[in-house]
DNA sequence: TTAAAATTCAAACATACGTTTGAATCAAAC
DNA sequence: GTTTGATTCAAACGTATGTTTGAATTTTAA
């Protein structure tokens, strides 16, 4: 069978990256892991490099899709009516940690994306600005239409908040745990994106900045 | 001159690591920028490994001693009154992103906490317990001081959030510039921190989660 | 000035890595 | 059953890495 070497790759890869990172993991530690051939990446894949992109598009390609089929959604509910920020948030949020809820690849994934987000290598950028491009732009078109009265330069940084609070409890699923004794716990998927919305959205509609009370430190 | 040595290493490490990651930086790398010997690594610290932690050290617990410094300030001055959680925020965000302000070292330092955070490698699971175990312990008790409306569990996902809206800023400097066309700037620190704080001060206060307008997608 | 210690240096070591190769093995088609 | 193409395999190649070594050099102190 062919294609399941290919496939035990990306799997075993996808694993492996998510939990030591991408220059922490050889070939060598995938193939073997696979139980395939080591020169069976470069049959397949061409380099380690070109494995790595694969590894990270198949997933970014499915969750983004999803993403752009729940704005669909969001907005033709909407119809001319008011849209809701939490509902583009939710959007945004929900498929990166549902897909989290498979038992079987549940919180790897969660630190994958994470570490897609975080290492950025350079060669890595070509992918993240393809798979991103159309969500970018589907994204700043419904948070203007649904906070028409925020300047641009605050809408920018508060969704940038926003995904950084994302970002981070993807790639941080322990941390929150540990530290909350176990109270908040991400493999619940959907009081983490409740959470979350709710956060967000909350941020989003923020007062106006000005001088909010820094208090003692000036 | 000995000292010189060992501080020009450690800055040429911070740099480069900031920049290419820990893994992508290779001591050679590092001692030709800091026209030094390549030994003399291993002379003043001993490893990479030791190297790697040394230079998070140096900035982690100046950084935390500063937050802390803040908060005592705040603390004080909110006396037996009530504590803003506006304070506590920016006890918590100002010191790492205001370091960034040395124009010298500046994004450098954010990119290089970021990645402390989001690499975590095993053995920097130590220097970070130790950095930071002060802190945690405070910001528990100031955050439960100025929001006892919260429950246990909504103060852990939102402090949690809002840490990452921190960590994602510290990182990506260069992105949240790029997609807005230069009008959020991370090196306008009083800007960033300003926005930063009103943010999360504002999800943390967030209304209780409840299912708030999930929409469409269910 | 001289002796001792601290520091620098060029060179080498062992290992792990990504990659390539060419033969061996397998599957399908005639 | 033979042939053809796809796939697997063990082995090797070249390179880069962290680390070690021991002599050369500089600094320090008497």
């Amino acid at each position: 069978m062919a294609a399941a070497t290919k496939e035990q790759i990306l799997d075993k890869a996808e694993e492996l990256f998510a939990e030591q990172g991408i220059d922490g993991v050889s070939l060598r530690a995938i193939t073997q892991a696979a139980a395939v051939n080591l020169a069976s990446v470069h049959y397949y894949f061409g380099s380690k490099e070109a494995l790595v992109k694969a590894v990270f598009a198949r997933r970014l390609a499915a969750v983004n899709r999803e993403r752009i089929a729940l704005l669909d959604a969001a907005e033709r509910e909407a119809g001319d009516g008011p849209l809701a920020v939490e509902s583009i948030f939710h959007a945004l949020f929900a498929p990166a940690i549902q897909l989290a809820q498979d038992p079987l690849r549940g919180r790897r994934f969660m630190r994958l994306c994470g570490r897609f987000y975080a290492e950025a290598a350079d060669y890595l950028e070509a992918v993240f600005e393809e798979e991103f491009a159309e969500l970018v732009q589907r994204l700043d078109r419904a948070f203007r239409r649904a906070a028409p009265h925020l300047a641009k330069k605050e809408l920018g940084w508060r969704v940038h908040f926003a995904i950084g609070a994302m970002v981070h409890t993807m790639m941080d699923s322990d941390r929150i745990r540990r530290w909350t004794q176990g109270l908040c716990d991400p493999a619940n998927v959907e009081e983490t994106v409740n959470a979350m919305v709710c956060f967000a959205s909350a941020g989003l509609n923020a007062p106006a900045a000005g001088a909010a009370a820094n208090g003692a430190a000036r």
